[in-house]
DNA sequence: TTGTAAGCGTTATCAA
DNA sequence: TTGATAACGCTTACAA
């Protein structure tokens, strides 16, 4: 590797002129300017951020942890907190954590460890989290809570989506709602599913407990429980379904494709995250839309801004309402 | 930040000791180890890489750069690429060109001065893959040649892949078959339209400069010329219509749609690049799948195999044959 | 305008 | 089994 007294030892300067040189610091003489830029050139000389680093604490760059890569919602975050990172002069590194804790932990361990001037996260242990708030390493939450750890957020009003949802089948008759929700102990999915019931309550439905079922937001997961769902006794079975995620959604489409149950005809499908796609697979989906570029935005301004402040950072939640997309998976758009 | 020297002192041993209980490289006292495990511990200490880098000239990171990360076809690349990485006791950094040679060229300077190990790459400008290669920095080429430029490359065989879509419509019946390209200067392009050519040429079916047209791998870019040929004169326009990647394929979708013509009844359409959605989306695509995820690993594979031979790594290309699925958009499955 | 010296946090080497 | 020292590549502070 060339390093700095190479490219000086080959201007016949010293280090420190071509650091300067580097970094526009200080005057170098134009003929001397010249000829460090013409040996950089020939030696191909990248100057080592490791060193940099070490020395001066801040490595510009800001780590972004997502849950699941493959999924176009968190693409969107990170795309959209991409543009903010870029155009405040910092570089992005995208882990992806694929819903493992262990694997945040790690992943979290390797971005501190780099030096990473800050962190947007959606997933993690704890533990890890109360780490590195103790040592007031600044971060940003995306999309998760997590009761007792108080740190900056930027997440969606889940309660009032699900509100927003639920009523939406309500106003069009339905009385028998399922919900095909995220894991138990998610954040989200449990404020998805207070206003889900409390919507229902509201309006004097009873929650059908068995109705109520937990996947992971993966791929696939949601496929068993939607299929479970839709092969109950028709006298048991729901005549509507809220989806808690894109993933989820499809796997209900898939599902009622399979054991030839038509949606919306025979079946009413709502959901959370609205994606690229959602408009051009039949049966357009009626969904609550997050704007997940926007939030994947906020949230890098927000950490970028914490760096910037001198030093005394408020540390806030932001809460964005989501949004009814009403397309036809849900039936509104049919005659009845 | 806490450093070593902290974590030592809390102890009561020297640095020394600390780092090799950090490394379990020697031996050390229970009793002792028990103790800076516990200072460790109390006092969130998180190891400098940077300072290790520094000093061993490994950070145990690898880059990947990718054109666009919205793209399902990059994130199976980016996905599997991080799982042989990961597997193998590195870390995955995820940069995102968004097709700028610029912005390529920054985050690969970016990722160099951070002494990544090695980098994955698709889009880059000649001149910094000079440099990278000229320094022997050990690189792996996905899905993109440059003439001139000797590099361990990973891509499928474009040339077949646009001969069998092109001969699998041949054989259909249709004549009349435009090509929706990438870009004009795009390796993968070039390819694909020299296969397309030669299998109309060697069926002596002429092809029409006029619908031989170019578009950019994103989103949206293939819209405006797919309507373009299909609001063509009906004696004017093509019967058929091979799309360069997935992307454009669903433009051409969507507009079809939005000028009201069928696919497949009135229009046949086939392309590159599978996608888990490709199945679900009607008109259900008929493309050539590229196993991107495999692509991901087996360049990742590639790489590490380099970082780890002693000395003497020959670079080779490797190709995939790609395959061809038939759905039903390019209308085969119709009764004619 | 340019150069010298010290130090950022680690670990390899040698010594105790 | 543990510790002292030097070095990795760079930049800040100071000197020339």
């Amino acid at each position: 590797m060339v390093t700095i007294h190479d490219v000086a030892a080959h201007a016949g300067v010293s280090a420190m002129t071509v650091s300067r040189v580097l970094n526009g610091s200080q005057k170098v003489a134009p003929a001397t300017r010249q000829r460090i830029e013409k040996a950089i050139e020939e030696l191909g000389y990248f100057p080592n951020a490791l060193a940099r680093g070490l020395l001066s604490g801040r490595t510009q760059t800001i780590g972004v942890l997502v849950g699941d890569i493959t999924n176009p919602y968190w693409t969107a975050v990170a795309s959209g907190a991409e543009e903010v990172v870029h155009r405040n002069g910092y570089t992005m590194v995208l882990g992806n954590t694929g819903s493992s804790q262990d694997k945040a932990d790690q992943l979290i361990q390797t971005l501190v460890s780099n030096r990473v001037d800050g962190l947007l996260i959606n997933d993690s242990p704890r533990k890890t989290l109360k780490t590195l708030i103790k040592r007031d390493y600044p971060i940003v939450l995306i999309n998760k809570e997590y009761p007792g750890i108080h740190a900056d957020t930027i997440t969606g009003d889940n309660f009032y989506g699900a509100s927003v949802l639920t009523q939406h089948l309500l106003d069009l008759g339905h009385t028998r709602i399922a919900l095909l929700n995220g894991p138990i102990d998610d954040s989200e999915a449990i404020e998805r599913e207070r206003g889900f019931r409390k919507t229902l309550q509201d309006a004097g439905v009873e929650a059908n407990g068995a109705w109520i079922l937990n996947a992971s937001y993966h791929r696939h997961s949601g496929y068993q429980p939607a299929k479970m769902l839709l092969t109950l006794p028709p006298d048991d079975r729901p005549t509507a379904i809220v989806a808690s995620n894109n993933f989820i959604a499809l796997s209900v489409i898939e599902a009622a494709r399979d054991v030839e149950v038509r949606i919306p005809e025979e079946l009413a499908l709502v959901g959370f995250d609205d994606f690229e796609l959602a408009s051009t697979i039949y049966p357009f989906l009626t969904v609550i839309a997050q704007p997940a570029r926007v939030y994947g935005m906020q949230a890098a301004q927000m950490l970028i801004d914490h760096l910037n402040s001198p030093g005394h950072w408020q540390i806030s939640r932001r809460v964005f309402t989501p949004e009814l997309i009403v397309r036809i998976s849900c039936g509104s758009k049919l005659r009845r």
